[in-house]
DNA sequence: ATGCGCTATGTTACCGCTAACGGTCCTCGG
DNA sequence: CCGAGGACCGTTAGCGGTAACATAGCGCAT
């Protein structure tokens, strides 16, 4: 660095400071500055004084060193731009509030080598647990979360073989579930929009159930289209008519998320198209944007929130039998038809 | 905790056992993991074998106490679900990726007493930098700040004394510039919506340099509304409503952000109003949601990918002179009449 | 041979805090 | 009056690394 940050030139405070200016020992006033074991009312307020004086601010790294504990949580999620993960993160921030835990947040953008590197530098900070977005991982990856010696908790699915604990919904029979309702309605030309993501699994885990559906309806889906980045609203609109010019004969639109099937959605409400009459739209998350929408999109919500708090009390021990490792929580997302899929026939 | 975590019941791992596994010194080990110092090829290999091999990660903690040095970045913010702030988190993830720092988040959810606790929090790991979002702060705040020693940027915002450096644009002269625009594109009776926010200073700004343009022309606000919590569009859409129908004459409506304005947006397409011709829109932001709407939204970028960037090339002294503090970069918003304002007169 | 400079490695002394234990009063029942 | 037990506070010994300073070995010019 090439400027000096010391305002007042003093070196940063430390308990032997507080403890000075105080006149007790420095046990005393860590005993006082974390609230635990005995201390008098007196020298409490004493030190708790010198300490905001001084403008003392512990140093958490000698407290972890010392104690072998830290109050972290590591998280770590694929993306902070999906709205889905803000919403977990938000569930977790709600439960651990009230603990001494603390969320610290990584983004693996996808990306199986970056969750490596970040789940390494995570761990390195020695967090009291982890909690994972979905069930794959490298084997490096996986090797390091056996071995940290901490609850794990991987999160939004559980198709799959767990670490430890686990949280979440089936994508597969959530792409099922949406297949049988569509079919239920008579809808038989599908065609598929999605994501270029090889790494996102859970949507990949749901167009296989939906696909599966519709096999066993001795059905296919007749086409596909996918994106890559940019604004996902308008790459909705534009897949949406670039498929439909090209398979003007599809009843059925199903879209991996909310904000594409919006993107449709809109397409279709312009290119004055009869949904759900003509055609049907589904997707899913259930954001809180179709909201906003004249028209509601059918979609599936996957408890982003629920599935934040569950894996925050687990590893708090906040569990029906106290555990806080080897946890089973599967949710059941709900469905809802909105108004881009009609009643069944 | 109730259970058990150590699947092959050994302590954690540390330097010595990967010392003791390869042959050498605590020291030499230590060199190898942090590829400092000399060590020779072969003890380098013969080290780094046997840290994969144990499936060795490094204590942070320990690290950091002994070389009085933390690798992290505090990054204080007010929200995750406003988008906003995702990309300017984007933006610093970019910067820091390449040097040895990293972003740790904390959010106040424009709570004062929530920032103050969260930045406590956060000085007690001893990161080497603060980026925090906004210039109003609680005097303890601004005091641990200042006293931090280390070097703070606060970012989004320039209108008002900076602690140390700061990155931002000035939201008084963009809503200023906003009401120049529509102004000179010959609206007279202006209303305005936006977010029931006490403490989200920069939307007042806004507001206060979009109010103090009218009134140099002599104009006022003839109407506001605001809201609190909810899905945004739909909020946008409702609000747009309630205010045309309390007064049907208004020719132009300022939204404090893009996703209430997208919402009135649809609302306006929806009920068939003339935009811009009988009624001019804008919002501020410029997100990405906007570009999937018919209609292009008039809005306001406020250089969030920027300012991100540097704030962490400040804090890793990539500035032009290498300085880390005192610096100050004022951005400015470029402002994209969309199609919601009408051309000038 | 001598000593210099370099590379490669080891030793020592902490970093700031806390667990564990010890000591000192004081109270109070027997 | 004594000892037990509690309230309160101090002392000691690390936690797992790293900075800073040796030290050992080697090639090479003198």
């Amino acid at each position: 660095m090439a400027t000096d940050h010391r305002p007042d030139s003093r070196r940063t405070l430390t308990l032997r400071d507080v403890s000075e200016a105080s006149g007790v020992s420095e046990m005393t006033v860590s005993r006082v500055l974390r609230n635990r074991g005995d201390v008098s009312r007196s020298t409490r307020d004493r030190v708790m004084k010198a300490a905001k004086d001084l403008g003392y601010v512990p140093n958490k790294i000698a407290g972890g060193l010392a104690s072998q504990r830290v109050n972290l949580v590591a998280v770590i999620i694929p993306s902070l731009s999906n709205m889905v993960f803000p919403e977990v993160l938000t569930g977790i921030s709600q439960v651990l509030d009230d603990t001494g835990l603390q969320p610290v947040v990584g983004v693996t953008n996808y990306s199986p080598e970056r969750e490596e590197r970040v789940l390494y530098e995570m761990l390195s900070w020695r967090p009291s647990g982890v909690i994972v977005a979905g069930l794959e991982h490298s084997d490096a990856a996986r090797a390091m979360l056996t071995n940290a010696g901490i609850p794990i908790v991987e999160i939004m699915d559980v198709d799959g073989p767990a670490i430890d604990s686990v949280v979440g919904i089936s994508h597969h029979r959530a792409g099922q579930m949406m297949a049988q309702t569509i079919l239920a309605a008579g809808y038989r030309r599908i065609g598929f929009l999605g994501t270029q993501m090889p790494h996102d699994h859970r949507a990949r885990k749901r167009l296989e159930g939906f696909t599966a559906a519709l096999a066993a309806a001795g059905l296919a889906l007749e086409d596909r289209e996918y994106y890559d980045g940019g604004s996902a609203l308008l790459k909705g609109r534009e897949m949406t008519e670039a498929i439909l010019s090209r398979r003007p004969d599809l009843d059925f639109l199903y879209y991996s998320n909310d904000m594409i099937g919006a993107g449709g959605l809109l397409h279709c409400l312009d290119a004055g198209i009869d949904v759900p009459g003509r055609l049907g739209l589904a997707g899913f998350n259930g954001v809180e944007l179709l909201d906003g929408l004249r028209v509601r999109l059918a979609t599936m919500d996957a408890c982003r929130l629920e599935v934040g708090r569950a894996a925050a009390e687990i590893l708090t021990g906040k569990t029906a039998d106290g555990r806080s490792s080897g946890v089973r929580i599967e949710l059941t997302p709900r469905l809802d038809p909105g108004q881009t899929i009609r009643a069944p026939r």
